[in-house]
DNA sequence: CTAACCCCATAGGTCACATGTATTCAATAG
DNA sequence: CTATTGAATACATGTGACCTATGGGGTTAG
């Protein structure tokens, strides 16, 4: 029937536990600026504020720490650090500052970071991709196709995310495939926030279809090229948006 | 007499507290493989082995777990995830992973994304570079022909590493910019281990000079061309390396 | 003005105990 | 024999009381 797969992108308990409660407060907190560069927070504070006990909002706040959001010193308390610090690779991160204040820069930093990757992903695809891989491009791409017209956009983004987690997976390059999250969040971003109000322009679908043959054809240049015109677009669509 | 900097590249007290001990000691165990994929660690068993509080095991065990390297459950423990699911852009797993068995396939991972992000970067930083960083990127160009002579690695990787720091800094994007970690972890880990046992090619040195020219003129597809010659060298080194 | 010194606020660490929850496995029903 | 139920169990999770160590800052002595 349905394929396997169907079910929504639900995360796997993520926010189980007292202490992933407290991360999913101070984390957007941090990263929108509500707490500015150089606030410390004492632990015993927090700890009292959101209502659990000291060993807990330690290990919140030791979390905190292995992303350089925070850093704590002893006699000082818990420093907040400037965003320059920041891992953010740490897809927690990713979340919390698409979700918070400065969505339109982080949005336009990883659509630059993706300019710079998924050409060289596709172009490593195409010598690389597994018939199984190049069968689900040709599979993704056809469904963009399908869903692209007539007020299907959640069916769209499904088949546009799966095709570029696709490219990114079949460049054999763990970087490169880590960075299927990211992709994703910045596609649905766009969807659900920004543009694409109405359907998805068919010039882009098209370029889709076409990277797909590419890769099957294991024509890495043609892949690398065609691809570095999708990231461009979106480039294009950021700058209409907010200039 | 000496630049400041000069001295060891010694992690600023990261290794404080009996918690990053314990992390120090099952990060790299992990990352190495020793505890494949699927074995269960028990706190309990983890806080007697290291002979600390459970408290600290705990708090260790929710930093990997951040990291993606672990899962904590209830009744079952604290199991190894696989390979793919590490968050291989944070710069500690990095580090364990260059430290570790597979340093190779790590390193050559490194170099395809910096092989992807490099030449972006240093198109967006001849649009966007100031002054003072045009200035800094020249310098370090002169540093490294300077020492490109005579055994004098160390400070050639300085300069090399310093000059690839500015170039991702100028292009104005916070990703590219965090990426200075990684391509410094990568250069001293070529340097320290597997080539460049003798004095750097001059061609490579003429290359940072002329990209920093590029730069400084403001011109972006050279400097992007001469770049990607640039990572393009590192890459066949490699692949002389370890075919 | 500088250097040595001491105080103490705060993180760091330990322990004992209580709670909750998924897994497991056996007993029972169908 | 299979499926459902339910209790036992093992582990993480959470709490509070307590002690230790350290580094920032004020104070004093030179």
């Amino acid at each position: 029937m349905s394929s396997p797969q169907a079910g929504p992108p639900e995360q796997p308990a993520r926010d189980r536990g007292l202490h992933a409660r407290l991360l999913a407060a101070l984390g957007p907190a941090i990263t929108a600026g509500e707490y500015p560069p150089g606030t410390v927070l004492r632990t015993e504070e927090l700890a009292a504020r959101y209502e659990v006990s000291r060993t807990v909002a330690r290990e919140a706040v030791r979390v905190l720490e292995s992303m350089h959001l925070v850093v704590s010193r002893r006699r000082v308390g818990v420093t907040v650090l400037p965003p320059e610090q920041w891992n953010v690779y740490d897809p927690q991160v990713i979340t919390w500052r698409l979700a918070g204040a400065d969505r339109g820069r982080q949005l336009r930093s990883l659509t630059v970071l993706r300019s710079a990757v998924e050409p060289v992903a596709a172009r490593l695809a195409a010598e690389l991709a597994t018939p199984r891989e190049c069968a689900e491009l040709t599979e993704h791409a056809l469904g963009m196709v399908a869903t692209s017209r007539g007020h299907q956009l959640e069916n769209y983004l499904v088949h546009d995310i799966a095709f570029h987690r696709t490219v990114l997976r079949a460049s054999r390059n763990e970087m490169f495939a880590r960075l299927g999250d990211v992709v994703a969040a910045v596609l649905a971003g766009r969807t659900h926030h920004d543009v694409m109000f109405s359907d998805p322009r068919q010039e882009a679908v098209t370029l889709h279809v076409r990277v797909a043959e590419a890769v099957r054809e294991k024509d890495g240049a043609r892949a690398e090229s065609i691809m570095r015109t999708i990231t461009e677009d979106a480039m294009a669509e950021l700058d209409v948006l907010a200039p």
